[in-house]
DNA sequence: GCAGTGGTAAAACGTTCGTTGTACAATTGC
DNA sequence: GCAATTGTACAACGAACGTTTTACCACTGC
């Protein structure tokens, strides 16, 4: 078994669940079952852990999202979203628990945000032939990941109609 | 001059840069330019901080967006945006940042959801005479407010646009 | 058989955390 | 003039933090 793996994905889970800052190396080595001396061997320290639960859930995230169109592109996360609590973006969350002071988070963070760009781009370029619904379609996918951690999937749902209904009537 | 409200309005801004969980009460008494026993007196302890905190965003937040029009709600939140740094939704973040942990977190952030979701339904109603499109408008308010953080103004604007459309067209 | 690898447990490092105690200064109302 | 109020500075508390050290165990391949 990969110890290096099963750390990152025990991570990722615990910074979701309890906060970045608020989640001590003690939490983060039980919830990974290994001793803080094997963590520190695989990680460095606790910003490259943070970093490492990013680039974790990113990659997962974008594998869920490997679609090819917008409305399948809600529709993935509402498969997500009843697979996992909705809490937010990490990602922002990321940037505010750490007040952006961490290198190692800011770097990831920017990358997220970047490929989540392109994804969204690509996707209405291919069905409206222009990029200029992208920012659109960018504020419902980051409304409806919000919303969700307390409206639920209806949020999701209403995000999947918008998004149908914005790229027929937009200019 | 009121010293409560000092630390309060200060403890707004540090939480918000600098993040909840990672702002010590060092960083707290420096930006209220109070000594700690001070702060102490007027607020008992640091979760309670945080609540009146997030109580003081949501005041002055609901006291910038007090309109008549979804138009209008998206044009106050620009010029929100244009006044102030724009980092997420404060009220996701403080849950975030604190694991749901702390009771007088969760009482704040439960107040300002309920508020919005008023303050949306009530403008819906009011221009399509239905509460149909409040998730829908609510979905794009949250992601107008996430998606500012790292595409600027220019979100705000998209939602606005997107917000007006929605509301003419959705069924 | 033995070196190498990859893990454990437990204690300790110095620092920072949230919080309180003590002692003192400035302003105010009667 | 004096008591009350409201603030300060500063040191201390025990606990928790991120990190490292020390010593030890189990498996692997030659």
């Amino acid at each position: 078994m990969n110890t290096k793996q099963q750390i990152i994905i025990a991570a990722e889970q615990t910074f979701d669940r309890h906060g970045f800052t608020a989640s001590g190396m003690d939490r983060l080595t039980d919830a990974a079952n290994v001793s803080s001396r094997t963590l520190y061997k695989h990680l460095g320290n606790k910003n490259k852990l943070m970093a490492a639960a990013l680039k974790q859930r990113r990659e997962r995230f974008f594998l869920a999202l490997d679609v090819e169109s917008v409305d399948a592109l809600f529709a993935r996360l509402a498969d997500w979203s009843e697979a996992e609590d909705m809490r937010g973006c990490l990602f922002l969350r990321a940037l505010g628990d750490t007040g952006a002071a961490v290198e190692e988070v800011k770097a990831e963070v920017a990358v997220y945000r970047q490929q989540l760009r392109h994804l969204v781009a690509n996707l209405v370029v291919k069905e409206t032939s222009s990029e200029d619904a992208t920012d659109a379609v960018l504020v419902i996918f980051e409304g409806a990941v919000s919303a969700a951690s307390y409206c639920g999937i209806a949020a999701i749902q209403s995000a999947r109609a918008s998004a149908a209904v914005l790229l027929k009537h937009l200019p």
